[in-house]
DNA sequence: TATACTGTACATATACAGTATACAGAGGTG
DNA sequence: CACCTCTGTATACTGTATATGTACAGTATA
């Protein structure tokens, strides 16, 4: 389970296990059947509380991605990709932008970061 | 003042003022020498307590980009891009992919996302 | 000095994040 | 069946973060 989390972060840890999960389902590298790890293993396994991560796949299962039994524990669904309004691009345009404006202003250098988003735009056009 | 604040969205308000301050700055919309509205001025327009301006504003000088007077107010900093270390890819890379990951969970089509990423990137190759 | 404007400081109410602990459900094994 | 062991859930509790109310201090101007 690759999932670095970042104590320091002003973003809570839940949140960070679900959007690090979400984002290895949105990949594939989390396919529809697979098994996440208990909330107690994978709890041990990044150092905090088993609630905390119970609260994330609670989330994530929500969204619909993840289907949660008492015995099979949590599982990627079969439906994965969740079937929500498609919305406009000015809908989440601010939102990178957001993002974007935060990380240049760390000092990251434009066309580094241009080149950042090329390549994640490549590898969408392979959806 | 172009600042649309969203109520009801997880992100805690002081915060979506800095991103949008953020925006504007490294944008260059907002320039050295400009001042921005009374903390209490800019509160009454976006509907929260003056405080929470006062919060935001703090932040931002915090950062670098204003300073803050008794009787001036917030100004834009000559100085506005901070001297920070120039980040690797690598530093932001995973939160790009997060972003892009909870925006297509949400329902945005890859080619339309793709099609913003290289506007942006576009944008950014001007600096 | 009086006034009117800036941002600041501090106490408070409320919500959120994380943890500890006890619990309930499902399946295996004696 | 009784028991054990594994799963996630529910509740209570502590500390932190957010937003506000109110009082204050600094600064320019009439």
């Amino acid at each position: 389970m690759i999932l670095r989390i970042d104590a320091e972060s002003a973003t809570p840890v839940y949140r960070q296990i679900v959007d690090g999960l979400r984002v290895a389902l949105v990949k594939g590298d989390l396919a529809p059947g697979d098994s996440l790890p208990a909330v107690r293993r994978l709890a041990l396994d990044i150092g905090v509380h088993f609630n905390t991560v119970a609260q994330a796949y609670r989330e994530l299962a929500r969204e619909g991605w993840l289907h949660i039994s008492a015995r099979g524990g949590a599982q990627v669904k079969e439906r994965s990709m969740p079937v929500a309004s498609k919305p406009e691009a000015a809908t989440y345009r601010r939102r990178i932008e957001e993002l974007i404006a935060q990380i240049q202003a760390s000092g990251a250098a434009p066309s580094s970061l241009a080149r950042e988003l090329r390549r994640i735009a490549k590898a969408l056009e392979g959806f």
